[in-house]
This record gives C-alpha cells, sequence and structure tokens, in this order.
DNA sequence: CTCCTGAGCTGGTCGGACCAGTGGACTAGG
DNA sequence: CCTAGTCCACTGGTCCGACCAGCTCAGGAG
C-alpha cells in the first residue's frame, strides 16, 4: 500500500531555539550536570556564531523553564540549576486561571494524589518506616507550641517520608504543585487563619488517624481518612461548588 | 506580639519580566483572551518605553511558555494562544529525563490517574453519558478497519468523554500529560508495533470491559480493570523494574 | 599579615541597521 | 461590476556596537 506523501506543515525553526535545543540535549545526555556553570553570554556568542540578541534570547528560555540562572556580574558565568517543580507549578497555575478549572477540580485533584500515596505507602510500609512516620507525628506535636513555621516544616517532613515510602515521588510532586496552586488561589480567605493553634491541632489529630490506619495495614480505610480530612480543611475555608465528585471520592 | 522584620532576600526585577508579568496578568483579568493579537514589537517598544531587545526577550519567555506566537513577517502581531498542555509536557519530560524519575512512576501515575476519572465517571455518569461511551465503542471498532491513527483519534474520543464525566478535567489534562512523556520514552521500543490489528483488538476489549463495568456501577471493579489493562499494555513492550508499586494498585 | 582599591570581567539594556517574508491595498484586466 | 495580479509598507529574525552597574579577585597600601 503506497503511503500518501504526508507532508508535515513547516515552520521556520529559530536560531535561539537550537541553542536551546543544543543546550538541553546536552543535560538529557548528562554532559552538562546542575552546578555547573555556562560560558559567558559573549563566549557563547563565539562559539554557537550568533549574535548576542540571540544567545541572550536563548538563555532567557532556559531561565524561564528553570534551567539556569544568570546573575549580573558572576564572573562564572550563568549556572545549570537542579530541577525543581517551579516552572511546572507556573504552568499549571496558568492553566488553573486561564482556562477554566475550578476550585473542585483542584481539590479533587488533590484528594486523589494524597489518597492514592497513603494507600501505597501502607502497602508497601516496612515497620521502620512505619516508625519513623510516627516519629514525625511526635515532631508534629512539638512544633505546634514552637510556631506555624515549624510545624508546617514538620508536615512537610512527613508527606515526604509518604513521598518516599510510596515509591513514586511524582504524585507528591504533583500534590505539592496542586496544593500550591490551590494556595495561590485562595490565599485570601485563608490568610489570617494558618496560625491557629486549633487547626494545627486538628491536623495533627488527622494525621494519627492516617497512621493509625496504615499501621492496621487497612490502605482503603488510610486513603479514604485522607480524603476526608483534607475536603474538611478546604471547605472550612472556602465554599465549594459542585460538591458531588468530592463527595464520591470520599464515599468510594 | 512585635512581629521580627523578616526581610525578604531581594533579587533584581529584569525589565523582561515585568513586561511577562503585565501580559499575563491582562491574560489573567481576561483583558487578553486567546485569538487576540499584540501590538508588533516595536508597537509595544513604545508602549513599555523599553527597547525591541527587552521586548523581543519578553515574547521569547511567553513563546516557551505557550501563551504567545510570533510569525515573521505577520502585520498583526503576535497572536495570544489557547492554553495546550505541551509546554505542562515539555517541563515534566525534562523532569523525567534529568531528574530520577523511573518508567514504572509515570505509568503508576497514569494507573491512578485513569483508575480515578473512571471510578468517579461510574459513579457520576447518567445514562446519557453511558450511551455516549457505548458509541464511541462502537466507534472503535468502526475505527479497526480503517487505521491506526483513526483508531487513536477514538481512543482519544473515549478519554474525552471520561474526563467530562468525571467532571474533573485535570485528571485527564495530567494522564494525557504523562502519557506524552512515557510515549516519548519508551517511543524506540514501541515504534512498529503500535499499528498491529490484535493490539487494537484487545485495546478494544478492554474499554468495553471498562465500559461495563460502569453500566453496572461499580466503580471499584472499573478501576481496577482500567488499571490492569493499562499495567499490561506497558509491561508488553517494556522490562518494568520495581512492579510492586504497580501490582499495589492493582491488587488495591 | 590584613584591608582596601581598582581593573577586568559579567550580565542588563539600549539604539540602530539589514534582511526575508507576509498580507493587504491598489491596479490592471476580465 | 468583480476578479486576479502586482507592489509596498511593515512584520519579525538577526546582527552589531555601545554603555552601565555589579561582582571577583588580583595586587598594592597599611
Amino acid at each position: 500500500m503506497a503511503q500518501e506523501p504526508k507532508f508535515q506543515p513547516v515552520q521556520p525553526v529559530r536560531a535561539y531555539q537550537r541553542i536551546v535545543e543544543q543546550i538541553e540535549d546536552a543535560l538529557i545526555r548528562g554532559d552538562l550536570t546542575p552546578g555547573q556553570r555556562l560560558p559567558s553570554e559573549r563566549e557563547l556568542v563565539s562559539q554557537f556564531a550568533v549574535s548576542r540578541s540571540t544567545v541572550r534570547e536563548a538563555l532567557r528560555v532556559l531561565e524561564s523553564g528553570g534551567v539556569v540562572r544568570s546573575r549580573p556580574g558572576d564572573p562564572n558565568g550563568p549556572e545549570i540549576l537542579p530541577f525543581t517543580s517551579a516552572p511546572l507549578r507556573k504552568q499549571l497555575f496558568r492553566l488553573a486561571r486561564v482556562d477554566q478549572l475550578t476550585l473542585s477540580e483542584l481539590i479533587g485533584f488533590r484528594m486523589i494524589m494524597d489518597g492514592a500515596a497513603i494507600q501505597l505507602a501502607s502497602r508497601l510500609r516496612t515497620d521502620e518506616q512505619l516508625a519513623e512516620m510516627e516519629q514525625t507525628l511526635v515532631a508534629m506535636r512539638a512544633a505546634i507550641d514552637v510556631d506555624f513555621n515549624a510545624f508546617s516544616e514538620a508536615d512537610l517532613a512527613f508527606h515526604e517520608v509518604i513521598a518516599r515510602v510510596s515509591r513514586n515521588s511524582l504524585i507528591e510532586t504533583c500534590n505539592e504543585v496542586v496544593r500550591g496552586v490551590v494556595l495561590g488561589l485562595i490565599a485570601d480567605k485563608i490568610a489570617n487563619a494558618t496560625n491557629s493553634r486549633a487547626l494545627m491541632l486538628e491536623s495533627l489529630q488527622h494525621h494519627t488517624e492516617v497512621v493509625e490506619a496504615i499501621r492496621a495495614g487497612d490502605g482503603h480505610a488510610a486513603a479514604r481518612i485522607a480524603r476526608q480530612n483534607l475536603y474538611d480543611y478546604y471547605a472550612a475555608y472556602v465554599p465549594l461548588p459542585d460538591r458531588e465528585p468530592l463527595q464520591a471520592l470520599i464515599d468510594d
């Protein structure tokens, strides 16, 4: 059977794009690793045989993607950055704002992520890891009497343990990203309440229940509790339209 | 209680960044909508009171984020684009390649996403939507005799219905993004097999089982079948290290 | 030995220039 | 009157040269 020609629409490839590609490829191949430095702009000009404007456009693109960072006056040149989820969060934030993406969808997504991570954790955890979780609970209880930042840090540590135990960092990364997006959306409504002591105590209670279910090996129950807690947490701050899908996630 | 000064580390804000912010803000506020055109670069130069280099760097950043598209010679100026998941996929792809992100994690993530969407769908679906799903199955069966592209399109239509019924487009967006990333990672191993007729038939069979479970209202079973199918699909092509978490997702 | 200074680099921004390409106005032809 | 072809103003892509403020570090003053 003779194939149709199947021509592809051709769009011009700009010079700065090929520079971006070359640098990204070098990163993927491992020729460039985080912490290393790129040559200075003027040096790149001669290496790529283009003008400085073109080099700079390429560097701006890489910089907006979180790949490199340029600092004025730094004689070492632009720095290759380790990967962070910041650009991912930025993209998702735009998706949430520009596209119609409701709060319910974001929260539902978090409920799924959190539930899945905890369900995996309750199945895959070792006894040592369980002890580690309980250790973070103790740290959280202690942090309540310090300040909200300490508590927030202990909470982060807990989720980090969950991520490691579930053996899927992508879940926790996405969870973290969406968490940041939601926070950005409802920041005004939550601002003066986050440091409430009662809130921290309730959060601790929730975490304790989850760990209890994990210890019992009941991943199903652990996930349901986690989703319920997340739902309660957000519902306390902001009216949620379209609750039915969220309720469905809790009912299982 | 007197607050500590709490100074923030200040990093210089470049001119091009403020241009990007202004345009993104205008997009979020709705002053700019997809399809509209930005003024020409030289016009923006006078509006922002900066040089063309600066305007161009801002445009390159926006372009790399999928916000606008510039075409040489277009007298209408840069075009505001509708949101696509392409930049999201690019970011995640980089995370997968540069950072340590295993195939198992990506596939596990898809299993969770797919399962959750289908579980939601089986709970929230109306009879009309169920009929719609079955309609796409008919279309898929018909598409098998045409070519692989038609089948792939019908498959996409099925997932689109699921996304709508689950009332959470974010789930399907993420699923789609990760699907693209995985495809990019294992493209070499899957290349010459994707158009196999047997494969299409098997895929259709899987979809049929899922719809059957959705009809029965058994979200639990529907999700498990979906996860199992996804696992089988990938396992047929590529050896999966660290299968235990994936198996845990299937066992429930 | 320490401290300070200054030179030489860095990136950030500017202004001007040229080019190939686009699209719409304008005109010649029906 | 409408259509088809030409032409030109303007677009974005790239280049060049210049200036500035800031960072490092070598080297000199104490």
